[in-house]
DNA sequence: CCCATAAAGTTTCGACACGATACGTTTCGT
DNA sequence: ACGAAACGTATCGTGTCGAAACTTTATGGG
């Protein structure tokens, strides 16, 4: 009998296969790679302290350089946006047009994945997510990534009122809809339960 | 509340990233890129119906002329031989060498992945493979993938006897060995429950 | 204040993936 | 025997990718 863990390795690059193979063939009309739409999902979700090359390229796991090359031709379809940060004079803030925010819509990239788990009750899900989310978060602890959470799950957000947030880091407040995006400097709560 | 689904789909992909990007450190050393590595890995389970490079590229989602250059690299360094089917002249087929089969276990690729879900129960695991699996075989039969599954969930093998099987298909003898080999010709049994 | 150091981004280079297309060979159906 | 189909290869253009050199801006001592 082969090991379970292995099993589900199998099974999460394959589906990992089969979803990048779908990201080139939704991104064949607009002359667009897969790491273009990636690039477009991240920073469709970057909060404001993610929303630079650097943290796009610790993301995807690519050096800086690489990064630069794709946002390039980004840039050069119109479909994101670069300004200079007005306090730090190195970075560039990148964020989608409407072209962008449009392009993304147009693909509708989740639906052949919904209506794939359709049948799958929600407890189903949620318990394979779970199972998941511990991989990942280990995978990622071991090589010294970043979590990449959403601000929700931090353990810098402070919840300090009814819709008011501040993010312990930076001292900032954050809006209800701000602490739902991805994070550069996400840093997950410690989870006693196992 | 945002919908499970759609929380499992982006906790797959971003595994599905940090495990290409693990195979990219992985092969840097060799001067192979992650395409390379699943080619090796393909072929090592690949059965005799499989081993061609047109199967290798209905797996991988490319197309034949892509694959066909990566194997030319491949046989290069000697990683994998080429052999012309003494049937057929069109086909040919690929093993991996002896260097091939060591460069693999060298590279110990399960190795972090088995770790990390080390703390996991083999019960969890095997309900989070088992959802996985109901989407993965969606999206294959949506976009007309083949599924390339193992002999021993194929409704074309025949279990004649103990440790005897048949194809159906090919009408010819297959080893227990080869019965838990990956094939190109996988059709799943039919599964009445839901 | 000055200078070393670090950090963010860009640019350039070489190797290679990838699709599209054209092409050659072999097999199969009629 | 002949055309269609299947398998594989070769070529071309675009673009990814890492490595390394470089620019600009910030930071931290003396």
């Amino acid at each position: 009998m082969k090991n379970q863990a292995l099993i589900l390795l199998d099974t999460v690059e394959r589906l990992g296969n089969l979803l990048r193979v779908g990201l080139r063939q939704a991104g064949v009309a607009q002359g667009l790679q897969p790491i273009h739409l990636q690039a477009l999902l991240y920073l469709n979700e970057a909060n404001r302290y993610s929303n630079t090359p650097q943290a796009l390229a610790e993301y995807l796991g690519l050096t800086k350089g690489t990064v630069s090359q794709s946002l390039l031709l980004l840039a050069r379809r119109r479909l994101i946006a670069r300004h200079a940060d007005e306090k730090d004079g190195r970075v560039v803030r990148l964020t989608l047009t409407d072209k962008g925010k449009e392009t993304l819509k147009e693909l509708g990239l989740t639906n052949a994945w919904r209506d794939a788990l359709q049948a799958a009750s929600p407890a189903r899900l949620s318990s394979a997510a779970k199972v998941l989310k511990e991989a990942l978060a280990a995978l990622q602890a071991k090589n010294g990534h970043r979590t990449f959470g959403v601000c929700v799950t931090c353990r810098h957000n402070l919840h300090i009122g009814p819709r008011s947030y501040v993010c312990g880091l930076t001292k900032e407040k954050l809006s209800s809809r701000e602490v739902s995006k991805i994070c550069r400097e996400h840093s997950p709560v410690e989870e006693n339960a196992v």
